[in-house]
DNA sequence: CTAGAGTCCGTACCATGGTACAGAGTCAAG
DNA sequence: CTTGACTCTGTACCATGGTACGGACTCTAG
């Protein structure tokens, strides 16, 4: 029990290395909001399995796209089981990515054109600009 | 001849305006070494076809992934037609944008399964956190 | 010729997402 | 019990990509 509280409840450092950040960007979500402080007995605090699981979520949803500041609402929501918002903010966020995608897709052509012409060796000058002349 | 420069050499505000930008952001971009500052004899800086088009490049390549400086590169690239370089440079980011685009998929479907589960309207709390969970 | 819109230039400020550092306290191994 | 690593709290600073503002000047329509 004492020694899986030890092995479970860690400390700041070994907590932000787990969830693959900083120490100060734990901290960083902390003053967000994002994250809880948890109590100590005075000396240092400790961060038990569900922070973690927090901290790694924030972190997915960070790649997904969602600001800081959605992610603090996607947590409240989840906490009060508000699923008609949070269903709403996940379609939101869906069709905002689709827009995303579409457009790194287009980047992506377009680059491909440049580097293609690039290798090609023609006379011309390098065609840089020209390959986002025709964008989309 | 007097007549096309009036209608294609354009004050300030229009022209930020044909590139899709405030007046604001391209002297923003100006004070970055992105666009010119055109010469004037003591009134209003006046700014040509050219101009635009660098303008409506830097919008296209900023949503290429590029940021402000690596367009700065580019933009230099095009003057000196360093053909290697910009190739390079296309290449790397082509790989970034892939990795992008690989990440924002991801995300996409976990808030698909979000937004599905959420709407099942089942028993259990809303797993917006589980939704992240399994994530890659 | 005058009013009002637009321009010029410098500087300040903003949001986002961190990152750094100082000074004091705490913990754990030798 | 000391030493060195780590932690705590507060505050400052950073890069990126803008956005706003003040005061002077200029341009153009009426």
């Amino acid at each position: 029990m004492v020694q899986s509280q030890a092995e479970e409840f860690l400390p700041i450092g070994t907590f932000a290395r787990k969830g693959g950040v900083g120490v100060e960007t734990v901290r960083y979500y902390q003053r967000q909001g994002l994250l809880r402080v948890p109590k100590s007995a005075g000396g240092m605090r400790r961060y038990g399995p569900e922070d973690l699981r927090r901290l790694r979520f924030i972190r997915h949803a960070q790649s997904a796209g969602f600001t800081l500041s959605e992610i603090g609402e996607l947590l409240e929501l989840d906490a009060c089981d508000d699923r008609k918002r949070a269903r709403q903010m996940a379609l939101t966020r869906i069709d905002a990515l689709d827009r995303k995608l579409a457009e790194l897709q287009a980047a992506r052509s377009s680059l491909m054109r440049l580097a293609v012409e690039c290798n090609s060796g023609g006379s011309g000058p390098c065609p840089i600009l020209s390959a986002f002349d025709a964008w989309r």
